[in-house]
DNA sequence: TTGTACGCGTTATCAT
DNA sequence: ATGATAACGCGTACAA
């Protein structure tokens, strides 16, 4: 292995001198001995241990990203989601000069300790985290943690990058009034929690009132996962709920709600109107095209990273939760009345 | 930060001791010790600095992953194929009690710096690689190389994980001869490199020659992608290429071209019967499911890992290049002619 | 402008 | 069974 030394050994010069010339403090070598070792440096390719580094820094240039793994499936990549955001979190940490450690992790004690061990700079939590989760994570850890579609609320000063999932509830609701739906039903799951879904559905109850149509105000609890969504369907095209339109608050359920509807021969959007939430990128292989409430997920994951970044090197942060917008993306799935 | 010295202090026995409670070294310490060292690690929350470890052990623990972005797009997770296979990777990776360090990389260079920046045990590199590039990667690091996808060829004795490409061709090919088919197209990019489309073409070749087709020999030059999918779906359509079954090499292609075709009035498999290549956990929610050659990713990702473990451990490796099986899914979209 | 001494947290070696 | 010492590669602080 080639170290500090061996350069300093070849250039005739100190281990330090070739060290100030690795950061760049060029203010302490003169001119002619930068040129020499930096020729030295590349002719014999020689990179820094950033283990050692570490150690006498006190910083790791180590930012570790954890998505939760669920019982369902230990691979959390198979979600495009989650796949999608990470791909542009590693990317721009990768951008910024820093390093990606990723884990799939079960207990926030798993996060704890892969950052104490590897020293890490900060860590991004892709996955949603109870508050719990998220008080103990700040509690024990040193570093700066960003959280990526946690649930916060106000009283709390955790710093979390979240989509504004009212009004994208509000924005999928009014699409369809303003289609001519009255019968619109919320399919969703709900508990007494602090979630996401929840505040879609604080959208969704806004819309209905603003339009007048209280009482048409439908919640159906269900999980949002594709089977769940293929049963709802079936469950809707034999009549069992009436309905001619459906906020479905994921994509994936949305399209195998449509699956199901269309298996029990309606067809869409002719006989049921859906509308979406994440605009996922296989939404584009997918025929009809799913009319659905996106969001920008670069965005979101460039956010993460530069508020992580900021919060690393102390710099002013103006506003540690940040919220993201959301759009209505039109396409095929939704049919005037 | 807490560190040996605060543990050895509290339980009054010197550093080395701690040292070897936590690496297990049983046999140097007594009982008693063991369990009063054990204990305060446990309630102070003490863990290990893997920095200072890998200096002192020139053993890091760390797995590098590499994934090769393209100009297309930066963000490579889009691709479902490379996120799926790197969720498995991972979580094989954590499993066996190591630390994966990801970055998508633009050239080789960047690869071999950071291995050696961070004295990486390993490396899996899960886009396919040249014969050149693996060349040179193999030459300039010291650590075991594995890669997946990358056309090997029988000389060279790269660790490397692929699929039985030819099979994969010649099962999708015979399925449809099967099927009645005889105007069989193979729709792909072929040059004069080794490559995986290469090995897939050689079995079609073979079905139709072993079928007496040889003369409906068809080779589609084009790009796999889902846009050129559409195009050569709406070309097909149009009768400007006469098959009844085409050999997608590739699912996001083969639906394209499913797209393309019904665009242009063409029921599929009615009028076109289509097989594609890989099996994307996104083709189950696309209707009609796709007919394709099936890898089984899980399996591919595991066995990567795998051969690298034994590779840094130093154990015997009976073959240097692994082929993994593949197996048609039969779906709907071929029909029987 | 350049070099020396020391410390970062850990492990290996050797002594007790 | 336990401990003292040196070493891993690098950076900080200070001396020359």
């Amino acid at each position: 292995m080639l170290t500090l030394k061996d350069i300093a050994k070849e250039a005739g010069v100190s281990v330090m001198t070739v060290s100030n010339v690795i950061n760049g403090k060029n203010s302490k070598v003169s001119r002619e001995t930068i040129e020499r070792v930096q020729k030295i440096i590349k002719e014999m390719h020689y990179t820094p241990n950033l283990n050692a580094r570490s150690l006498a820094k006190h910083e790791s240039k180590l930012i570790a990203v954890f998505v939760s793994t669920f019982i369902s499936s230990k691979n959390v990549f198979k979600d495009p989601y989650v796949s999608d955001l990470f791909g542009e979190v590693e990317s721009c940490i990768h951008e910024k000069g820093y390093y990606t450690i990723i884990q799939s992790v079960e207990e926030p004690q798993n996060a704890i300790n892969l950052l104490q061990n590897w020293q890490a700079d900060g860590a991004i939590f892709l996955s949603n985290q109870s508050q719990e989760n998220m008080k103990f994570l700040s509690d024990y850890c040193q570093c700066p943690l960003v959280f990526i579609d946690s649930a916060n609320n106000e009283k709390c000063d955790f710093l979390t990058v979240e989509i504004d999932d009212k009004k994208g509830g509000y924005l999928a609701t009014k699409y369809l009034i303003e289609n001519g739906h009255k019968k619109i039903g919320f399919a969703g799951f709900l508990d007494e929690k602090e979630s996401v879904i929840k505040e879609r559905y604080k959208g969704y109850v806004q819309a209905m009132e603003e339009a007048g149509y209280s009482k048409f105000i439908n919640h159906i609890q269900v999980a949002t996962s594709y089977e769940e969504g293929i049963k709802l369907g079936k469950k809707i095209a034999k009549k069992k709920i009436d309905v001619t339109g459906i906020f479905a608050t994921a994509d994936l359920f949305a399209l195998g709600l449509i699956e199901g509807a269309k298996a029990n021969g309606m067809n869409i959007p002719k006989n049921l109107s859906v509308v979406g939430f994440d605009n996922l990128s296989l939404c584009q292989y997918v025929s009809p095209r799913l009319t659905t409430v996106s969001q920008d997920i670069a965005h979101k994951g460039r956010v993460a990273v530069e508020l992580l970044l900021k919060a690393i090197k102390k710099e002013d942060i103006s506003s540690r939760r940040i919220v993201c917008d959301v759009k209505l993306e039109e396409y095929q799935t939704v049919r005037e009345l």
